[in-house]
DNA sequence: CATAGGGGTTCCAGCGATGGGAAGGTCAAG
DNA sequence: CTTGACCTTCCCATCGCTGGAACCCCTATG
């Protein structure tokens, strides 16, 4: 497979895949015209770096997930360690996004939104 | 106020201050030795920008808030539609945190965090 | 008066994870 | 033979800072 199939099975774009192999995370063969050839393996593990980056795992956090699930011995422990974490992070972000918007909820719902020039979203971002 | 004082009454960092006049949010006087010299009402402009930057709003809504804020002569209407913007932005990225949250709180879950080599979560990052 | 420290200044580089685009090589079809 | 779609490497841009180097300024102390 070229890259333009590998991206095309993948979802990943062709400039993401090329990313990865700079970053040691796919190593694919390359044929005599210095293209890039993706077997099987290759293609399942761009499939995984792609729903583990879907679920909003760094590139970092892959590249462990990966060597996890390269290792036949490893312990599950391991892996559930840094979904775990991972999803404790995603849950702080999700805590203060909605944090912000409530916040922001009600400057937007206590604002009258007409061409008054008195705005209560300012005076809230202004005072404390 | 030379940059310190006003880096510890706003909270934001001396480094984003000078940042914030790079790119033209604020235009503080310089005295005589080159030190930036900062009144009131450059450190409200720079409080203002830390509580908008702390609600989520990017550099440009952040430029345009505070355009509108110094236009005295503004529509309400549109503060709130910048607003309103960001509060769907928000909105959307809470939607897909909860959505990895659920994806990847249902992985942990079937996942028994032992010392077997058997994982859920690597199943459920592999196939689809 | 020299020195030490804690300000301040500029500029340059880097983060994460790509995306855009230039300049050029390669391949299959018409 | 040419066209157009692919591929290659390379460098620059993004966003919002942050760190560091190299240097200047001001005050206090011995």
């Amino acid at each position: 497979m070229n890259i333009g199939d590998v991206a095309e099975k993948t979802g990943l774009a062709s400039k993401t895949i090329r990313y990865y192999e700079d970053i040691g995370l796919v190593t694919p063969a390359r044929s005599a015209n210095g293209y890039r050839v993706f077997d099987d393996s290759d293609a399942h593990k761009l499939t995984f770096l792609g729903r583990a980056r879907a679920l909003g795992f760094s590139i970092e956090d892959c590249r462990n997930l990966l060597t996890l699930w390269e290792d036949r011995s490893r312990a599950s422990a391991d892996v559930r360690a840094i979904a775990a974490e991972h999803l404790a992070d995603i849950d702080s972000k999700i805590k203060s996004l909605v944090a912000m918007h409530d916040t922001l909820s009600n400057l937007v719902q206590t604002c009258a939104g007409d061409d008054r020039p008195d705005c209560p979203i300012l005076k809230g971002l202004e005072g404390s």
